[in-house]
This record gives structure tokens, C-alpha cells and sequence, in this order.
DNA sequence: CGGACTTAGTGTAAAAAACACACTAAAGTT
DNA sequence: AACTTTAGTGTGTTTTTTACACTAAGTCCG
């Protein structure tokens, strides 16, 4: 039994930080779960995420767990919410600050591979039962999600450095769940004034080449309107 | 020296909530704040708020301290964000989950007057020096109001029960700090579909009486366009 | 080398929403 | 009865949002 020498006049809960991580690959909106090599929830799939350190900020936990299960550092990173039912963790209490990050589609590879029985992408829509009140986490950070596409440049978030107006749109269609008009679509991309052309294109495929596009501030997350 | 009962096998940071109390007295927005008594920032003025017990929800924890401060249940309590800089207490390391709160003018004489050497409102642009990070929270409760109100039904949680169309666009007026068209106004919060006609009238003052409204559902905030 | 195929790229008109703006209504007071 | 004060109302203009279909520029194949 390991010594408990950390003591204090009062009872505290123990704190930790859950990441909801989403990328989009395969023209699907998908989410990274680990399996729990521990108890409680054993072999259960759960959100990454663990204690904060003692004298560590909480977003850098958030950032160095991020960079533990993904290898990625320096993408979107926003705090959700907090979770503290006395009952979410059987072992003692632990309240947990929620965290979601967006990965660009290029950077995912990273990890993926290295540690798959225990680390894996999973399309949002076909999530298997989740550890602890990780569920209600998952869902609260969808909606954030989808209310942010609409209020803000959050989206682009997802995309590599140069990209095609078909793929921004691409985003839009796959995480809101239905189609949009072309036209319409591209003018409201350009109106943003967040984007510019390169003056590249990218020829793939048999077709007329697409002008390639970047963020004018590629960190920068735009409230709109 | 009090005992250190409470034994950990590794360090665990302590987990307060705090609130911003906003109300709307006196045609301005006020704040609730209180005086600490105890180190550190004796004497200084800061958000009310206190320590999560062990067995206690979070949320239920900000009820009770908003209860404990100003003897009001079951107004609007939303969280707003939480804040663990390792050094935003001097004392151990403090995560502070913090809430904010919406009490209509009509609540708030309940215990203004009892404690007032502790506790006291402040128009929300003439506040004193604030202790730990207490201006920065404040600062961004602020921001999410003023985000709501132009997205939400939230202002209306400032009101009494019955209230007139002239007083709710007071409350959008003091908090936006715009003048804005009264019949523009009146057309937009009737279209909202969120309150009704309760067929009285009030009367005070030389002048036509002013048709009384009522939430439909007095708890429900819309999200709304 | 021309035709077929595929995705990229573009404009306009109609509908809806937002905005600007000024007078009448109903009470109380003198 | 006249005056003062706040409540209450409608219309035309501008801006924003939506609906909608063809041409452009490559590749591939016969």
C-alpha cells in the first residue's frame, strides 16, 4: 500500500482534465478515445485525459495530455466545462475540467498507428458505451462544436495549412450534418476576410485544378457577426 | 495548529467555486462583492465564494453560496469558466470553478442591508481593486452576458415576474449601453414567442399605464435565432 | 486530337430581416 | 380643459439571406 503523505486539514477531491479530441478524416466528424488499462471502467473506452500536477496551470495539462495521446502540439484548444458530481468516479471524488481540441486532418497520422489497441479514432455517430459521465462530455462538446461553426472561424481549425474552398465547405457538411449551396457557401467564406488565396492550385484528379487558400492568422479564431 | 486528517498518496490542489452576482438597481448593472475578512487579501474586496465539500455537487455548491450571500434560490446560475493558475493563490494551489448569477431587482433588498459592512453592490464600472484574479473573472462574466443578450432570452432573468415592455429594453440598454428604437425594440421581444400579455396594466405616474408581460416559462432560457 | 467526364468556379433575382423614423393614446395634475 | 408624461403603434428603405444553373479547366480514353 502506497504511503499517503500528502495531508491536509480538510478533504480535497482530486482534479483532472478530459480532452474531447476531434479530427475529421474520411469525410467523418471522428473522436479519439483510449481503453482504460485500469480500474474502475477496465477495458472500457474513455476520453484521454489525468490528474493535473500539482504546479501545473490547467491548460498546460490539458496541452501535455493532448500531446501525450496524439503527439500534436499547438492546435485548437478550448476549455468546455466543469464536472464535479460527487458520484462520477467510484474511487474517491474527482472533478473533472473537460477540454476539447480540434486536430487538422494532416496532422492525425502521428499517433494513430503506434499505440492502436489502446488508442483509437471512433466516427462520432457509432461511439461505443464510455467510462465515468464521459458520454454527457462527448455530447455537450458536440454541441459546442456546432454552435461555434456558426458563430465563428472555428472550423477552419480542422484544415491543413493551404486548402481548397471544397474542403472548408467539406467541414461544414459533415459536422452540420447537410448539404449547402456552392455559391453561397464560397461567398460567405470570402466575406469572413479571415482567408486569402496563395496564387497555388492543387490539380488532382481529371478535372479543373482548385486555387489553394490559407488562414491570414492561422492561430486566430474569429468571433462572426 | 489545526490536525492534517485528510491523506493523499499524491498532492491535491483545493476546489472553490465563485460567483458573479449581477443585478440590474438604480437604472445600472451592479455586482455583488465581499469584503474578505481573513488572509490573504484581507480587507480587500472580492467575488463571494467558497470551498467544494467533499460530498457536495458543484453546482450545489454555487447554489449554496449564492444563497448564503444573498438569501436568493432559483434564479439563473450558469458556469462561466474555471480558473487553476498555479499561483492565483497564495496560500496552496486553489482551482476556482467559477458561476454566474442573474437576481431580479425585485430579490436583492433581502440581504443588502444586513451584512453591509461585508457585502456590498457596485456599479459594474466603478469597482474597487479586486483580490487574486477576481477582475479577470469579472471581466469575462461581463463578456458572456453581453454575448447572451443577443443570442438569448437570458435578460429577461433580471426582471420580476410581471414587467413591462419599457423595462426589459431598459435592461438591454444598461447592460449593451445603446440607446436603442422603442418600436424596433417592442417588435423583436414579441417575436421571440417567450413571454405574454397577463391582461393587467400598471399605473404610476401622470401617463398612460403600461401593459404587464410575464415569461411563459419563467425558468426557460431560449437560445434564440 | 476530339469528345466525355469530373470537379472548380461564377451572378442575379426574390424573399426575408433589419433598420430608420414620428405621431397618437391614455393617464395624472393644475 | 389644457398640459405633461410615458405607452404604444406602422411603413418604407436598406441590408442580408436564400434559391437556383451554367461555364471553365483540367484528365482520360478512344
Amino acid at each position: 500500500m502506497p504511503a499517503k503523505k500528502y495531508c491536509y486539514e480538510y478533504p480535497h477531491p482530486a482534479v483532472t482534465t478530459d480532452m474531447v479530441v476531434f479530427t475529421i478524416r474520411d469525410q467523418e466528424l471522428k473522436l479519439l478515445l483510449i481503453k482504460r488499462k485500469l480500474q474502475p471502467f477496465k477495458g472500457s473506452w474513455a476520453l484521454p485525459g489525468g490528474f493535473v500536477a500539482i504546479a501545473e496551470d490547467i491548460h498546460q495539462c490539458a496541452e501535455r495530455e493532448l500531446e501525450e495521446e496524439t503527439g500534436v502540439r499547438g492546435v485548437y484548444l478550448e476549455q468546455l466545462c466543469t464536472y464535479g458530481h460527487p458520484e462520477r468516479d467510484p474511487r474517491e471524488r474527482v472533478i473533472t475540467i473537460a477540454y476539447y481540441a480540434l486536430i487538422p486532418s494532416e496532422k492525425i497520422k502521428i499517433r494513430a498507428a503506434t499505440d492502436a489497441t489502446a488508442v483509437d479514432w471512433f466516427v462520432m455517430d457509432e461511439l461505443p458505451e464510455l467510462a465515468f459521465d464521459h458520454a454527457n462530455i462527448v455530447e455537450q462538446a458536440k454541441q459546442r462544436l456546432v454552435a461555434k461553426l456558426d458563430y465563428s472561424t472555428i472550423a477552419f481549425q480542422f484544415l491543413p495549412r493551404e486548402f481548397t474552398l471544397t474542403e472548408v465547405q467539406d467541414i461544414y457538411e459533415i459536422i452540420l450534418e447537410e448539404k449547402m449551396d456552392k455559391r453561397n457557401f464560397r461567398k460567405w467564406a470570402l466575406a469572413l476576410e479571415s482567408i486569402e488565396e496563395t496564387g497555388e492550385e492543387r490539380r488532382e484528379g481529371r478535372h479543373r485544378p482548385a486555387k489553394l487558400y490559407r488562414l491570414i492568422d492561422p492561430s486566430r479564431v474569429d468571433i462572426i457577426k
